[in-house]
RNA sequence: GUUCCUGUGGACAAAUUGGUUAAGUCGUUGCUCUUUCACAGCAAAGAUUGCGGGUUCGAGCCCCGUCAGGAAUACCA
């Protein structure tokens, strides 16, 4: 056990777990077994505004379904805990009081209106607005205030907040394991809030102090937090803590597909459509008479599908409306992945189903949609990191084996749902047919099938190479558990020839009466009575398939006839020829 | 707008750190196997490494410029 080595995952709850923090922490779980760490989980619930009630039972259950376990945490216990922001909320006062007595921070009693009203103003002068070294010196706080102000304040019991003092002209250097020295310009950062009206302290603030509390030797978190680690650089060495500062690794953005690879021809106006709906959801000020202008729009920049995004850039041509709707598309058609994304493209961006408060808030799972574990897993591990070599397939030993931060990609990794599709399907075809039954009993249990373990065995194990997630083998293979719904018309229109039913009708009572109704014995007679009737295997197989399970494709037909026994088979090619016979009219009669 | 990050076939990516003909996987297409589908195996198509300069005997890799995409720019994390 190597005590210098403490990383965290510190998610916030406020919803379910995305995809991304997935990702984070397995790469801090990675490295930290690596390298014989201690894994902590720490739960930043700093903004009560935005916290959701079983936001973290969900985290943990996530964490306990993908198999990483945590060495110290909430429910879990450790030494350097209570790990919950709130909990701890008394500890941060003191650090901010530091800050101010340093004078490396200092009140300010501008309000959250104020501060709107100023945003809104310099923004509509086309400029941004910041609090920072020079805007500091008009606004209201300790530093513009004379001393009596500020005590009379502070005493009068007015609401403030505590801010970082940033200071001017220096350069803070961040020497980040993945993305190498990066050099921020001090003028550059504005004067972040560390404590909030609420006596709460922000990320920044409770972050920091965590970190160094807790002996984190290494962050690995989300690029999105690099612009920010300025400030936290800034915020070690005013604390005195700089010799012992962490290590950071900024992982590489989890990205949206790319629009060029799903829109298709078929679905293109559909999905203009749903844009369009949840452009005039999202911006109910809009009038409705804008909507076949925005249609008309979609539809012209889908027309030729390659450099979607490039055609939404603003121009100043455009009026009100139509830029609205450019940067709505831009949010929802390029950039980071969204939980809004998995909805609309139907693939799922959270580990486990989550129930919110509304529909639009509620998602399905990797786990519900059919993945294991342990592959998505392994197709996470991928974006962002590879080994190096050709293995792709990695167990979660293997994996934390070959993983080395430095193997980390800079570039942003691109969501690719084929290949997670790829991943459980590999280890569908790995898993023996015994586990792949447990978890699927409780779907089987679902559709009220009753079918004994045995038969279930058998079903997976000629189901699960051809599908890509565990509940497609109950449904694209139902006909296993009940009877065909619908038969394949276009062989019987090609194929089907009602004079043949005799010899099918034949062949069927030559197997009947077969010593064993089983796979190689059934396939061995059909032989023997096809090459005494002149036939081939084209003109028998096809019919059967249909008969016992309406397609043409899937499992090896003798073994199918097995696993369904002789009684079923016959009974489905009986209602089977008839039917056949019914479709085939409607061919010649069309 | 500003700051920072990132650009290698459709997607993910490798390239022994400046060395010959730019790996591999997914996806696509074809072939083999097979009664079908899938799996597996084989093969093909797909790249002037975003673009333009420069340094060098030699550049995907170093330098300069440029373009594009992304992130951040909250009393959110």
């Amino acid at each position: 056990m190597n005590d210098k080595i403490r990383l965290r995952f510190a998610p916030s709850p406020t919803g379910a777990l995305h995809i991304g923090g997935v990702r984070t922490a397995l790469y801090n779980y990675l490295f930290t077994q690596k390298m014989g760490g201690t894994l902590i989980l720490r739960i930043e619930d700093t903004d009560q505004t935005r916290y959701v009630p079983g936001a973290e039972a969900y985290i943990l259950e996530s964490l306990r379904w993908l198999g990483m376990e945590f060495d110290e945490g909430p429910g879990i216990g450790g030494d350097f805990g209570p790990y919950r922001q709130s909990e701890r909320k008394s500890l941060y006062g003191k650090y901010a009081q530091n800050l101010i007595d340093s004078g490396n921070a200092y009140y300010a009693f501008d309000t959250p209106e104020e501060l709107t009203a100023m945003r809104e103003a310099y923004e509509s002068r086309k400029e941004t607005f910041r609090y920072d070294g020079i805007t500091r010196q008009q606004l209201n706080n300790s530093l513009t205030l004379s001393a009596e102000e500020v005590k009379t304040k502070l005493e009068s019991g007015e609401p403030y907040t505590i801010r970082l003092k940033v200071p001017r002209d220096e350069e803070v250097l961040i020497n980040d394991i993945v993305r190498g020295e990066v050099v921020f310009r001090t003028n550059e950062l504005d004067d972040k809030v560390m404590l909030k009206g609420d006596g709460m302290p922000t990320y920044h603030l409770a972050n920091i102090v965590d970190d160094h509390l807790m002996k984190i030797s290494h962050v690995v978190r989300g690029e999105e937090w690099l612009p920010s680690t300025a400030h936290h650089v800034l915020l070690y060495r005013f604390l005195g803590w700089e010799d012992t500062m962490p290590q950071f690794a900024h992982l590489p953005l989890i990205l949206k597909p790319s629009p060029d690879s799903y829109i298709t021809k078929e679905n293109k106006v559909a999905l203009a459509e749903r844009l369009v709906d949840e452009f005039f959801n999202k911006n109910q000020e809009i009038n409705q008479s804008y909507r076949s202008d925005a249609l008309a729009f979609l539809s012209q920049i889908f027309q030729d599908k390659k450099n979607v995004v490039a055609k939404l850039k603003i121009s100043k041509k455009d009026d009100d409306n139509k830029r609205a709707l450019k940067v709505f598309l831009k949010s929802n058609l390029s950039g980071k992945l969204s939980k809004r994304d998995g909805d609309r493209l139907g693939f799922p961006v959270f580990p486990l189903s989550w129930v919110g408060e509304t529909k639009e808030d509620s998602f399905k799972g990797f786990r519900e949609f059919g993945f294991m574990p342990q592959a998505m897993l392994n197709f996470l591990a991928f974006l962002g990191w590879n080994p190096g070599t050709e293995q792709e397939i990695f167990s979660l030993a293997e994996m934390v084996d070959a993983f080395s931060l430095d193997r980390i990609g800079k570039a942003g990794a691109r969501f690719d749902f084929d290949k997670a599709k790829w991943f459980n399907q590999q280890y569908l075809i790995q898993s023996d047919n015994a586990t792949l039954v447990e978890l699927l009993k409780p779907m089987v249990k679902e559709k009220n099938y009753e079918v004994t373990d045995e038969y279930l065995t058998a079903a997976v194990g000629m189901m699960k190479e051809r599908v890509n997630t565990l509940p497609e083998i109950i449904e694209t293979g139902y006909y296993f558990f009940e009877p065909v719904k619908e038969y394949e018309e276009k062989m019987i229109h090609k194929k089907w020839n009602p004079d043949r039913k005799t010899a099918l009708l034949d062949l069927k009572e030559q197997l009947e009466n077969l010593p064993e109704y089983q796979a190689e014995k059934l396939e061995a007679s059909t032989k023997i009575y096809l090459e005494a009737n002149g036939l081939g295997f084209g003109d028998v197989f096809p019919f059967y398939r249909i008969a016992l399970s309406g397609t043409t494709k899937g499992p090896a037909l003798f073994e199918m006839m097995e696993a369904l026994g002789k009684a079923e088979v016959e009974k489905r090619l009986l209602t089977a020829f008839p039917a056949f016979d019914k479709v085939f009219a409607t061919k010649i009669n069309s």
